[in-house]
DNA sequence: CAGTGGTGGTTAAGAGTGGGACGAAGTGGA
DNA sequence: TCCACTTCGTCCCACTCTTAACCACCACTG
């Protein structure tokens, strides 16, 4: 299990950049690998923002899915025909940039400033003012939750 | 002494440093393992103060809530989340200093001369007055624990 | 009085951003 | 079927601003 989780990369932190006209993105010096990288791009189901992860992260978590016993083999399939049919390509340039689908932009409203927020394995790339309303309105469940953990 | 148990560092004592005008922190050379160290910072939930520690130590404690049971999965969800975007890089330079982003510097109040409080496997950075404040109003819990269990 | 620890400034490298250049791919007409 | 034209995507260069590496200094302390 230790293993698992060093295995994985880890996105720390959340950045404010900006998306210009041509829809490019700058990727966090930081969180970059090597010079140019292959990303999956997935819309959240409501798409209220994009996740962003690596091809293999995107195919550990649909073989979660596919290994899952709790779920219905009908659910699976659908969900996983879903999941495939959602994702996009993304490349970053020689510059570190990930350029996004004009499509993927309008349909979650990312213009201008957006933030880019960490996690494991993957990030997420919101509308600024949304992000800020998630953020506020979820402080509770974490405040409850680090104090059972002990932080 | 790989044992994670004894893998956790342990920072012991507190210590009064200066933040310069570039929000560089020297890191109490009792502290250091290596010349240039690489730390996750990660503001309380309150934005009280700031928590240091290794990404070792954050990565334990994330799998501690994922593996707690008693923690409901939309909120350990929604709780891995924030704390990993709330999480930031901070990485020392060569002086043994820790450079914090201005934001966070701002957020909890870090200026001039800070607190810096040890712990087990992590540190914490306070502003001196609310730092003061805050371990006056728990020293009687910490004598009343003392007396507990004999110290 | 030498060595270590904390602090302050300067400088060079790197990160984020915008825009132009060039070639590939697609489109329409002869 | 071929050619001219447009469009799109990637690369490259330039600029600004931030960041991290480097150097120098002072104050203790053993």
């Amino acid at each position: 299990m230790d293993s698992i989780v060093s295995a994985q990369t880890f996105y720390a932190g959340e950045f404010r950049h900006a998306i210009d006209e041509k829809n490019r993105i700058t990727i966090p010096s930081r969180w970059r690998r090597k010079n140019t990288e292959e990303f999956i791009l997935l819309p959240d189901s409501q798409n209220q923002f994009l996740l962003v992860m690596s091809p293999e992260e995107f195919a550990r978590m649909s073989a979660a899915a596919e290994s899952n016993a709790s779920i219905a083999a009908r659910e699976r399939r659908i969900f996983l025909r879903q999941l495939h049919s959602r994702a996009q390509h993304g490349l970053a340039d020689k510059q570190g940039r990930l350029v996004l689908p004009e499509e993927l932009c309008r349909k979650i409203g990312l213009k201008g400033e957006v933030a880019l927020v960490g996690g494991r394995g993957r990030f997420e790339i919101w509308n600024v003012t949304r992000w800020k309303r998630a953020d506020e309105e979820e402080t509770p469940t974490y405040q409850h939750v680090a104090n059972v953990i002990g932080l």
